[in-house]
DNA sequence: GGCCATAAGCTAACGCCCGTAAGTCTAAGA
DNA sequence: TCTTAGACTTACGGGCGTTAGCTTATGGCC
């Protein structure tokens, strides 16, 4: 794979009080690289530092270090993948059932769609660092939260109608339909070719959202 | 965290015929530094080396690069993974329902106890490296195959005692049972602090299994 | 229109660790 | 005693994170 920048154009500085656009153009950097099919190690300060088309000491006026970047890298796509989520919910009508596998299914095609991006999202290899870095345990306990919702949320929906077996935690089922949902979505972003049947994600939501069906 | 090797005594070589010895403890030191909390970025081949007592190239006489190594500890601990949801059937006596529950608890309390090495196993960043190494494609998907099997056939025991509805794919249920499982177990295993209820385990194997209960 | 303070970003360099190649030593055992 | 398996030493080149200090374009102001 060449990382060669063709830039000829090398890059425009930006004007002043818009420094800050930097750092969205830093955390596109990242994504990108994360996209273009190598792993997380690939996102380097300097790697980074060269998608971007700056000098990597750069970066340094926007984040602290490395694993910064990767928070924020994370932080946006948590954010993207809550929308996505929501925007899936709304597209799909009132029937409960369609809203549980639309959100279901919104959930494991984000994470099909950009394999890498759901790997650091779940469990990279960043996280370890925070020990050394000005993250917060904070910053990372609320990370999934907002999808969680969604999906509780949808859930609820099922139990309400009579469609699903309720039971006396939502919250604790709408853990545990995620959890399948991440188990399948992960294994699929990390390994070339999945073991078992193609309906798979259709057997872990009925299962797991308890449909009566 | 002091890596320091307090080895007064440096090593003795081995004698002539037994030069394979050295690949066994050169899987355990790989294994010794996963386990000593660090990510497997901790696991360089002259970091295996230190730990080993042993200079850095002499692990080319056993292993043809780092990805190689870790291969060797993902194929070693799938078999003792495999080994231990076996023993834990042949113990767990002949109700098909605690059966199934010793298995799936075995699996999680694997993942458990060794949390990195349960994360190269399933979703290693070596995995990617396979492109540049003699490491070939049918060693990658034969691997989880084994542990597979014991989940099929406590859950098709299930099915045929009559506790557990019955698919008309038993491979795919098991499949889906354990994507459930892995789903817990790796988010354990990178996460700090689990959300949702203590018994999100045995949610998830209820569901998953379709226990009648 | 020209000045100049300063935001925005650069260059150079340090030290560290890594993978790996080339050649060398040394003790086990026939 | 001598062969050779089982290691070791040395060294090269490269990428990394990070620090210190420098440059340059921008835009308000006279």
């Amino acid at each position: 794979m060449v990382t060669a920048v063709t830039n000829t154009e090398p890059r425009r500085r930006n004007r002043r009080g818009e420094g800050g656009k930097l750092r969205e153009e830093i955390i596109a950097a990242a994504v990108a690289l994360l996209d273009e099919g190598g792993d997380e190690r690939a996102v380097t300060l300097r790697s980074v530092a060269r998608k971007a088309g700056i000098a990597a000491p750069s970066i340094y006026a926007h984040f602290a270090d490395q694993p910064s970047i990767m928070l924020a890298v994370v932080q946006q796509e948590m954010d993207r993948l809550a929308a996505t989520l929501r925007e899936a919910d709304e597209n799909a009508g009132a029937d409960p059932r369609q809203r549980l596998f639309a959100v279901c299914n919104a959930y494991l095609d984000v994470a099909r769609a950009h394999p890498q991006r759901y790997r650091i999202m779940f469990g990279g290899l960043w996280t370890p660092s925070v020990d050394d870095t000005s993250i917060s345990d904070a910053d990372l306990e609320s990370l999934g939260a907002e999808a969680l919702t969604v999906l509780a949320d949808v859930l609820g929906a099922c139990v309400e109608a009579g469609i699903a077996h309720g039971s006396d935690d939502l919250y604790g089922d709408a853990v545990a339909l995620w959890l399948g949902l991440h188990g399948l979505a992960h294994q699929r972003a990390v390994v070339r070719k999945m073991p078992g049947p193609a309906d798979v994600g259709d057997r872990l939501i009925r299962a797991l959202a308890h449909l009566k069906s």
